[in-house]
DNA sequence: GCTTTTTGTTGACTCGAGTAGATCCCAGTG
DNA sequence: CACTGGGATCTACTCGAGTCAACAAAAAGC
């Protein structure tokens, strides 16, 4: 037995430990592993992939990131994982990257601007070769963040930050369509149910939302700001039913604010959509199991996140920046008083 | 762009340029970086941290992890992150990572075995130093997939796997608190829509559900399966709705089961919790705000998450597999007929 | 004043894989 | 028979950071 030459090596299999197994030197190992830039014999890759297969080799991804400087990594930072809309995002994010063979690392700023940076710090660090930031907040200063190595696009930003990729839909079209279809079933008062972004720019949506309006020669109802989850839109929902002059349709700027305010509506006493219509922005599961259905402008999140991974590890990686706005669709249900 | 100080290298900074920067070796930078091994004088460490500052020097974290063998980086499996009770789940599990400076790999089964399978090997791949698997399916030969080399977690599973960490919920407990709940109501006909597990073994949660009725001298309701989530569910509530013995109280294996039943119940023209109660189990936010609220037993996900990173970056780490089962609470709203 | 001890710093090797450049071997040719 | 061409393979250096043995300088001990 030539128990010296099949020294089964006793921590994680190397190179090493496989060219020795094969009789050959690491780099025809190299060679196999990647279809290297060499040939290979026939004969000499049966044998290097028999060793593989019996040490159970697998290559050390940390030692190739090194080398290579690139760990086939993106990072992903978006506010809150757990809220149905940016898990929706996450989901697409990672299925684009892992069709490209990118993994991806999640991390949550919880809509706070420190942790924000700190994990777009800690993703630096790593190497990742590129950062989907998707997230309500915006500074600039964050450009600087990245320093000019590292990749990075903004997804679904309310706005175009100049000198970095960003994707997203365009807000004002979509709320737009919501709310012509809401002054479609007659009404006259329609409120606003408005997020809060960090910059106090004017959102697209209470753009659309003011421009339906006035387009159709109504007055621009009462408007009320709260978190874009759905605690925001129950008090939101509450102060628009306490105005003066109460909405008899409400748009709201997500679907997780809609069903925040499906719930205020209903604890005083009112119904959807006989009393108040309803219509939202997203269009995420939630909002077709919601009661009533709502009707919601849908965003294309799976292409949204094919064009930010691809605007990442394209072939287009060094042209300047691009800013791809994708449309969005009225999805009619029922809270808008459809049957 | 900013132009900085003259010592600026081209391409990123490495300990090297901070060394000649600093006038030191890098042996010395090192030290600083991380506390060393060895003590460095004040004077220099100053100089050093100056010489980092001004260059903005950031370790490269691929070649750390080349040496040390490890890269901070935890993976999850899950079946769909846009899942709210998955998506929640990752949150928590990205926290508890986060509180000891992991970062976290995320990937989508898609409950898909094979899908899995190649996660899994991909994660392996990448040195992640722990797995957590949080899966409805599971094959024994998962095993070997993870050889010795890799630590794992399974998180959220039905079964105890023999050779795995494990981290759980009572099932049984948690259903017999809910169906016991729902006999209080005084109803005696009660039905279970159950999710489809891979093995065909009986669920925690079946068992509490038939031995509570057994209890109570009850015979055992109607029982349909489906998948846990909201079509499934909705599926499920059809065929419940269509028995025989038409329950007039169901208890769903997810709240996202009972989402997608409520929509089953009502397009039947009946009401809950009036016509039929339901309750249903996971306690996601979802069922907060689901219209009636869900009467859910919540399970203590946070807290599982925190155990499923501890067993495996903890000091235990060496220790035999463990199994943690966490007790459930029943959260009381609604959809049980409590006012 | 001349050892010891302590403290601070450094050169050099290591982790595992990619790959350019050198080397080997053999078939084909003059 | 020597000579070249070319395919197959190997040697050796590289990526960037951790850390130990070795060493220099300063402090303490007798």
């Amino acid at each position: 037995m030539t128990t010296s030459a099949v020294h089964t090596p006793r921590g994680p299999v190397t190179r090493k430990d496989v060219a020795r197994y094969a009789g050959v030197s690491t780099a025809v190992v190299s060679y196999v592993v990647n279809g290297g830039p060499k040939k290979v014999a026939p004969a000499t890759e049966a044998k290097v992939q028999e060793a593989i297969r019996i040490l159970g080799y697998r290559p050390n991804a940390a030692a190739r990131a090194l080398k290579m400087g690139s760990n086939q990594t993106l990072g992903l930072v978006i506010p809150d994982s757990s809220n149905p809309f940016w898990a929706l995002l996450g989901h697409a994010v990672e299925v684009a990257a892992a069709e490209r063979g990118y993994a991806l690392l999640l991390t949550n700023s919880d809509n706070n601007l420190d942790s924000e940076r700190r994990h777009i710090r800690n993703l630096a660090d790593r190497q990742v070769d590129g950062v989907v930031l998707a997230s309500v907040m915006f500074e600039p200063d964050l450009l600087e963040l990245f320093g000019t190595e590292i990749r990075s696009v903004l997804l679904n930003h309310a706005s175009v930050a100049p000198g970095f990729n960003s994707v997203g839909v365009d807000l004002e079209a979509g709320a737009r369509l919501a709310v012509e279809h809401l002054i479609g079933h007659g009404h006259t008062t329609i409120g606003l149910a408005m997020g809060i972004t960090a910059d106090n720019e004017a959102d697209g949506r209470e753009e659309g939302w003011q421009r339906a309006l006035e387009a159709a020669g109504l007055p621009v109802g009462p408007l009320a700001r709260g978190g874009f989850d759905r605690p925001g839109g129950y008090a939101a929902g509450q102060r628009l039913l306490a105005a003066d002059n109460r909405p008899t349709a409400i748009f709201a700027s997500s679907d997780m604010q809609a069903i925040g305010l499906l719930r205020a509506i209903r604890e005083a006493g009112l119904s959807v959509p006989d009393d108040i219509a309803v219509a939202s922005f997203d269009g995420s599961i939630e909002a077709e199991y919601s009661w009533p259905a709502l009707t919601t402008v849908e965003q294309p999140v799976w292409e949204m996140a094919e064009a930010a991974v691809s605007a990442l590890v394209g072939e287009n990686r060094n042209e300047p920046p691009q800013h791809r706005v994708f449309p969005t669709q009225l999805r009619i249900r029922q809270s808008c008083g459809c049957p």
